[in-house]
DNA sequence: ATATAAACATACGCTACCGTATGGGTAAAA
DNA sequence: TTTTACCCATACGGTAGCGTATGTTTATAT
């Protein structure tokens, strides 16, 4: 069966995820969908634009998650939905530290991981306002849930042996986060 | 001047740093400082001892932290010293997340990163138990606190925008961490 | 039956890198 | 002054990867 864009894509994907962005080498993947470069040369102009789409689904899939979060009724929710989105997904493959260490390296998508970076504490400082903080505490919530989630999620996907319970992890982080503490 | 070996770790470090395991090439670094790779393979049985004497000095410096933070009368001093000490090393170049990277490649690599987190986060838990939280509270407490500043070193590599204080986040962070909220 | 386009394969030139082999220079020691 | 050890340069073979040019097959349309 002819290969499409997306199978090729696909294992992008996970070179990405395993060995970074110099592991995407074509020729790797040629072999892994044992076809010779001739297909992916038909399938993409260069290494790059196959890069770009990693990239795109990356952002695509990350808005995903800020989106399905909102489906619920009040802010608290959305937190709960969002951790347990977060991590759910940090157990399947996720190339997210590899494209955030490809942006070192990269500015174009240094500028990007910035941005998307910004959006997602954005919200996350909504659901806290939401919530009832004020904006700076909001803030400084969201900035610490933010952070602690990606420490999470980043040491999950290197650890095999990391044995916290993410529900529980997730509960503690979350009672830590929404109770009045003064500062 | 003759180059030692020294020299040639200090430049390995800064471009692990910048470029990850796989941007440590030999002649790379050669022209950096202006010789020929006769001088590193003198110096180096190979590259592998090059990278092994990387992550050698990336052991001692992050034990280091907890020697120099235990220095100090009381846990909470401790924990707001060893808070102090990583805010300040991310500031200078800091391979850890290479190194961390690097670790999804090779098991060997991976065996030691997961080996020094381990000693992290137990002395962590030891200056959260001293404080007086009873062994569970004080491992989950450990686990934020080291995975929010994992979080936080490692985006203020990434992002020079992210514009957060981290004295103003330590403090923030710390104080959320040492009160007593039920969960 | 022939033409056309999709989805590859093959073969090539080019570059960057690793590691080795070998030779050169310089300074201290004998 | 000769030897020795240190520190490096040059030159080489070999591999892995990028991109291109061109040939081949298969299905579909005409």
């Amino acid at each position: 069966m002819a290969l499409t864009k997306e199978d090729w894509i696909n294992a992008g994907w996970l070179l990405m995820t395993s060995k970074g962005v110099e592991g995407v080498k074509v020729e790797v993947l040629a072999r892994q969908l044992d076809v010779s470069k001739g297909s992916f040369y038909w399938h993409f102009k260069n290494r790059n634009e196959l890069l770009e789409a990693i990239l795109q689904r990356w952002e695509e899939k990350t808005m995903f998650l800020i989106q399905e979060s909102q489906k619920t009724p009040n802010p608290k929710d959305s937190l709960v939905k969002l951790f347990a989105l977060i991590a759910k997904v940090c157990q399947e493959p996720d190339p997210e530290p590899a494209i955030f260490f490809w942006a070192n390296k990269d500015p174009r998508v240094k500028q990007r991981v910035h941005d998307l970076e910004n959006k997602r504490v954005d919200y996350l400082s909504e659901l806290f306002e939401d919530y009832g903080f004020d904006p700076s505490a909001a803030k400084h919530r969201a900035e610490v849930a933010y952070l602690a989630m990606m420490g999470f999620a980043d040491r999950r996907g290197r650890d095999g042996e990391f044995d916290l319970e993410m529900e529980e992890f997730n509960n503690f982080l979350l009672s830590l986060l929404i109770s009045p503490v003064n500062v």
